[in-house]
DNA sequence: TAAATGTTAGTAAACGTTTACTATAAGGAG
DNA sequence: CTCCTTATAGTAAACGTTTACTAACATTTA
């Protein structure tokens, strides 16, 4: 709990000056001497001495720190993303520094600012909403940019975006191969692009196969595990139910299922539910869930790479992730097909 | 991308010294004339000037991030943890470095070492294994030191604790009750001192029943989604079947319900099984899962709170968290039983 | 009116590094 | 034996802040 030991103490008991430490801790070919390193190596471990990142940021303006910012860890396929980009980071020797934006814009603004006033190198965003200052004022400040999801219609940042509007049309079109004709849409907030782009597939796919049956069920709340009661509560108090539905993402679609069932309406005998997302529980859930699969691992993966081009000068890419259907149980032929 | 502007930059355009800039910015009371201020204020803007932390950091030695370390970010007990931490870090203006050692002792020791020399005031750590040198190596360097889940033997060390062993006998006695005499215990590798507590209230609690039917299913892998079939399968390879099961965490749990059901065993009808945790979605599976309610959220706020206190100079406490049994519907009475 | 006080602002020394220069000694080339 | 090179190490100036001193006024106070 004494004062930290400093390169200056080190030099100081190693009878050598500063400069010959910084130079064995930093171990580019410069020579130096066996003796002289075996007495810094003894004076390092005799003051338990270690490097001060702080110092050598100031100094090289290198820092060594990327800024995550999530709209919520608690829906798992943020912390699926934030897998791939620790797992890549990691081997880079990049630290993370995460954010819970809570989807809130203040609250968003305030930790872009911090993570800027921090010198993150990087900074890998799903933001809440396309606030076109804020992006240019991260890229003005010579940081590397990376948008998750949303599209940013600006140069010089790196995008990883994923086909929401054809994933939610194979759905819809999955369903209707089913025979399905009743398809609600259950939504969180239809803030986000990728929300509305999930909304257009559906309602295209609808347009495209000359159904007029349409219902989108949008709840205010932004917190997914207990929109699923109030979607459910709000879906059935209306008459005509549909026979299908399509669920914003896969937490909002468990949430659906469980009011359902606990209405003895039984999935899939009576309505059939599709998700978004593809989260690992997905599989496991019991009917397991029928989802569009974004692969989320992969997301954070490839926004890392981005990333670290961008950093090295080259063009900022722009991927578009493509969806993927994947049929479980959760879906069945309407009743009385065969 | 131009140089980013200093406070130097900034003096010089609004005519003032550094000082002054300086005073400004930390708006602590030191009077500074409304003229000056303005001018201040302009040049900062024209420049669009950011303060450069890493500059204050090194100047007033006082770091505002704490590092976190956890085993996994994919068993959404952890992300809950990390929501906590994070709500609360928020509000003191503290900004969180996450690290996933991935249950690799040498990559978090490593990430314990980048930690230190990037100067966190506080690290908070669900850590592999008992690691005595490693823990007071960090104490040493003036970092406030949170343990979760585990206990060390270290002073000045805060610990948020929990009482698996209790968990794991009122999970048991649960299943007494239920009826059942065969409840085997399936697990990760039995490695951490957490999990070694489950096993040990399992078999007190088989052993205060007179119950001499007992049954160890470890498997060696970690990764817990894959767990599941893997547990399933060696349990299925034995004779002498259980009627009921403990896991090691819902995760677990979770993966060998989903086996089991696939290989024609009904839960709850065939088999009950109780999960450990109680992760946000075990109460919207189906059949949802009886379980051991540990609590997430409040683990990591009170991490935070604790790691504070330390920073304070208070006395570091050491808490424990007590289970709470949550039946669903993965439980029934043996079958026979009334 | 002189001294004390309050307001406002500047100077310069840190904080812990890295690194461009510079310096010394030793060994080879001519 | 001079001159070059190579190996090794030191000096000191940055990097962007904060802050203890100091300074210059203006305003009270006695």
């Amino acid at each position: 709990m004494d004062k930290k030991a400093t390169i200056n103490d080190v030099a100081k008991v190693a009878n050598v000056s500063i400069a010959t430490v910084s130079r064995y801790l930093s171990n580019n070919g410069y020579p130096i001497k066996e003796q002289t390193k075996i007495s810094i190596k003894n004076a390092i471990e005799q003051l338990s001495y270690t490097p001060n990142i702080v110092g050598r940021m100031l100094k090289t303006n290198k820092s060594m720190d990327i800024g995550v910012i999530i709209p919520t860890i608690l829906n798992p396929y943020y912390p699926a993303v934030i897998y791939g980009i620790e797992k890549k980071a990691y081997e880079k020797g990049f630290n993370i520094l995460l954010c819970n934006s809570q989807r809130d814009a203040s609250r968003q603004k305030q930790y872009v600012n911090t993570l800027i006033q921090k010198q993150v190198k990087g900074l890998i965003i799903s933001s809440i909403g396309d606030d076109f200052l804020l992006y240019s004022d991260i890229v003005s400040k010579g940081i590397a940019l990376v948008s998750l999801e949303d599209e940013i219609s600006l140069d010089k940042v790196g995008q990883v975006l994923f086909n929401y509007e054809k994933g939610a049309y194979m759905a819809v079109s999955h369903l209707l191969k089913l025979g399905h004709k009743k398809i609600a849409f259950l939504t969180s907030p239809l803030v986000r692009k990728s929300r509305k782009d999930i909304l257009k597939g559906y309602i295209k796919c609808l347009k495209d196969n000359n159904i007029t049956y349409n219902k989108v069920v949008e709840i205010n709340e932004e917190n997914e595990y207990e929109n699923g009661a109030l979607l459910g509560a709000k879906l059935l108090s209306e008459d005509d139910l549909p026979t299908a539905l399509l669920a914003v993402n896969d937490m909002v679609a468990y949430g659906v299922m469980q009011y359902l069932t606990q209405n003895n309406i039984n999935i899939p005998e009576d309505i059939s539910i599709v998700g978004f997302d593809d989260i690992k529980i997905s599989k496991m859930m019991n009917p397991a869930l029928t989802t569009i699969s974004q692969p989320s691992q992969k997301t954070g993966e490839l926004a890392v790479s981005m990333l670290f081009d961008i950093l090295d000068g080259k063009e900022s890419k722009r991927i578009l992730l493509e969806p993927e259907l994947v049929i479980r149980a959760s879906t069945k032929k309407i009743r009385g097909e065969i």
